[in-house]
DNA sequence: ATAATATATGCAGAAATGCGCATATGCTGT
DNA sequence: ACAGCATATGCGCATTTCTGCATATATTAT
């Protein structure tokens, strides 16, 4: 029981694993902290797509939640997390480098702004 | 593109091991060659499902299939695999180590014989 | 209190998945 | 050719998964 896992937890994770979505955010992940509305910006998805995939990830045991005012901040749950799954995380990460669709996600990002995508004002300067 | 796995393979694999029976026969098979009888025995399983997945890990690169007369072998594709996929299956490896399931699966492994389910005449010995 | 904003969620429909049943396929021995 | 056996597969059904829409919740500022 000290080593092993739990079979249900382990399928857990592995289904929260698999989806795309879902890796791209893990992958955005690894690169920094994140807002719901960050992430929308990247991977350019809806809102509600983002918060739900975002919490099965949460659920999985793969992020930890912290809230600032009204933004919710995803990120890697680098010292909660079972040494197993990050053994996973990391065969992901690897996996994912270099990837087309993950770079360009990355690059979005890079230009993301922590606002919600009604706020295109501040996007002037 | 030398380093990146294509999303699509990836997902694939990830879908192919968040289920329950598919871990169990990647731990079996972890342990030796297999033939579909054999899982049927020791995951108590019916044949149909057995194969099915088993072809669902062999489709998602996890597996080669080598074929005896009326036997289907299948075993892990240690050299054939994606250098990405062993890492996965090394993290499910060292999660499942322990596990209370798929210990009573190996167990039970090791009384199968390869032979049908029909064939309990040799049992009696 | 009211308005504005970021996130979460109930619901419904579409698509994917898993599995049993029956049957097909393919190999082996007579 | 025929029978027997291990495995694969078409079909149908039940269940799960995913997503958008609309709306609820919670926080902040006025």
């Amino acid at each position: 029981m000290l080593l092993g896992v739990k079979m249900r937890d382990l399928v857990k994770a592995l289904k929260a694993l698999s989806d795309e979505t879902r890796l791209r955010m893990l992958n955005l992940l690894l690169e920094r902290e994140c807002c719901v509305c960050e992430v929308v910006q990247a991977l350019e998805i809806s809102q509600t797509r983002a918060s739900r995939n975002l919490n099965a990830l949460y659920n999985a045991g793969f992020l930890k939640l912290r809230k600032d005012g009204l933004w919710s901040l995803y990120s890697i749950d680098r010292d909660g997390m079972k040494e197993h799954f990050s053994d996973l995380v990391e065969a992901v990460r690897k996996a994912l480098e270099g990837n087309e669709v993950v770079t360009l996600d990355i690059e979005r990002l890079k230009k993301a702004e922590r606002v919600g995508p009604a706020c295109v004002r501040e996007s002037v300067e």
